[in-house]
DNA sequence: CTTGAACCTGTAGCTGCTACAGGTCGCATA
DNA sequence: TATGCGACCTGTAGCAGCTACAGGTTCAAG
């Protein structure tokens, strides 16, 4: 009577757009759990494998390390607050904004400085200059 | 009538801010030249391997890559023009551009959906709700 | 029963370092 | 001259987060 589906990594990594070779790499680290197998060993999954590893994604594409992941499935699992959750993300903004800033310090910097290139065949460049400066 | 200065790899990487294990890193990926050595094999520098480590540490801090530094580094040894190291550096720019406004999609998307948090021991959590939806 | 796509394991590669272990060198001091 | 100790040496392995093989097996359609 199950009326739950059940596919091949494939499947599963067309549907969720996550390259078999990394879902296997992400049992490997015990991101995803191990799934049954065929008699013949193939893996096969179903639709919890699915939203854990949709789950996943949607954490990488924020910009989640996989060890964030990690925490943030414990947190679903074991009965989450959404006070510990919020948390977390603040923790991980905070780093993405520190990311930002770098970014944008560099960009800053090389976009005045491209700017003031005479650019054509000129022996000199700014660029050089302010990269030999300490 | 030499005037001037020698110092092994412990002053180098002091006066430069770059790791020792990093110096003997660029050497090994043919980034910095191997200088010469005393008897004992300790690595003797000057001025010329300052120079073009600093050149490196400063595109390291601008984001360059080892693999654009080394085309850099070309450049500047092959009598380079304004127009080639602009060139390089404005695609530079454009990788740049690229990571911060992926940056700041993500920033954007969590630091929304963190405000929607009731926090505290609230069962539910709308950053879970969105991590969980493909 | 055969074919061929899908799957399997295990290992090595990528970037840019960093961290050892286990040894040698060089210089100042006694 | 001996010795002690810090600075140096090589080589290898580890980190994140995959990706890309090689070389073999399984599954399902025809």
């Amino acid at each position: 009577m199950a009326a739950y589906q059940e596919f091949g990594i494939g499947e599963l990594s067309h549907c969720t757009g996550v390259n078999i070779e990394t879902v296997r790499y992400y049992e490997r680290i015990g991101l995803l759990p191990p799934p049954p197998r065929t008699g013949g060993g193939h893996r096969v999954y179903s639709d919890v494998h699915l939203k854990r590893l949709v789950f996943i994604r949607r954490s990488r594409e924020l910009g989640f390390s996989l060890d964030e992941i990690r925490n943030l499935l414990g947190m679903v699992e074991g009965g989450y607050s959404c006070g510990e959750v919020q948390e977390a993300s603040l923790a991980h903004l905070k780093t993405i904004r520190r990311k930002i800033a770098d970014l944008r310090r560099m960009e800053r910097t090389l976009a005045e400085t491209a700017a003031r290139c005479e650019g054509g065949t000129a022996p000199d460049c700014p660029i050089i200059e302010i990269l030999s400066r300490g």
